[in-house]
DNA sequence: TTAAATACTTTGCCAATCGAAGCACCGAAG
DNA sequence: CTTCGGTGCTTCGATTGGCAAAGTATTTAA
């Protein structure tokens, strides 16, 4: 098997790890991923329009309405019209919803985190190194509005 | 910021490249990313159960059931009752399936696989080896988890 | 002032997923 | 051989995430 094959199965297992963390994320936090993510963008920004929202998840506006729908019934956000332009909404952390991102997360990253502070220094260095790597590699987004002209172009149809 | 910020940045633009890949795919090849995988694992084994699949793919037979009716109804994969213990029903792949699995993948990891042999060799290796390990290190989760035997009854509420 | 663009919501749809309940079948214990 | 608990799968009813299209405000350009 060559080393392309191992870095794909290599990434699928990541993948599914990865999904797995999100369904129990649901379950102990009472939030789903996606529902989660926003809460996360919200409390990074302290105040985003949904607009923002939908460009940094690559979702719809529609879906985003969804979710912050539901988290404004749990009462981890809310919205306000926003004065300076009163066509945008600007959601907003509660205290619940701060709360929910200190205690969700940490039950879930810290498998991961703690692994990888154990790694030596040159190691955790390499590791963020191909990852960033792998990311650009993969990263549609990046490839369609770089310049760059070597790869993608038979791709066609978007 | 730290290092671990960044791992998992990156490893969070890695899920959301793939994330997207799935719905190129699903675009591409009139599969979902779900139903997909399901072909890949019936093309990989012959032919399979669907309680295997639920385990390998880590999801209820109920939900492979739904997969499964989706690709049957669209010719790509068809049931028999196993013979050995007639509980049991075999998912075989079809023509149409073998096709399909032969056609789409390829146009979709092209970009990455380009990508990645374009790198040096000493570049790959170390991609790959740092992909297994964080591989490893999410995967901590699944060995709680997983000792086969007694999943789905531990693990209890879903 | 009016027309086009922008930000969001609503509606109606589909896929993935789950848990619970049901059906068919196997294997073991009588 | 019959019965019964476990196993494999399907059915049913929900929920979530997601989208597209249409609708509602509101801003901006003409």
């Amino acid at each position: 098997m060559d080393r392309t094959d191992e870095s794909l199965i290599a990434l699928r297992r990541i993948l599914r790890a990865t999904e797995q963390f999100g369904r129990e994320l649901a379950q102990a936090s009472g939030l789903t991923a996606a529902q989660f993510r926003v809460l996360q963008l919200v409390a990074e920004k302290g105040s985003i329009t949904a607009k923002e929202i939908s460009v940094r998840m690559g979702i719809t506006q529609a879906t985003v309405t969804s979710l912050v729908d539901k988290l404004v019934s749990q009462g981890m956000v809310l919205r306000e019209k926003s004065d300076r332009d009163r066509r945008q909404t600007n959601i907003g952390l509660t205290e619940r919803g701060a709360h929910a991102i200190d205690e969700a997360p940490d039950a879930l990253q810290q498998r991961y985190v703690r692994a990888f502070e154990a790694l030596k220094d040159w190691e955790q260095a390499q590791v963020v190194a191909s990852l960033e790597r792998v990311a650009a590699m993969l990263d549609a987004d990046d490839i369609d509005a770089s310049p760059v002209l070597d790869i993608g172009d038979i791709r066609g149809r978007h």
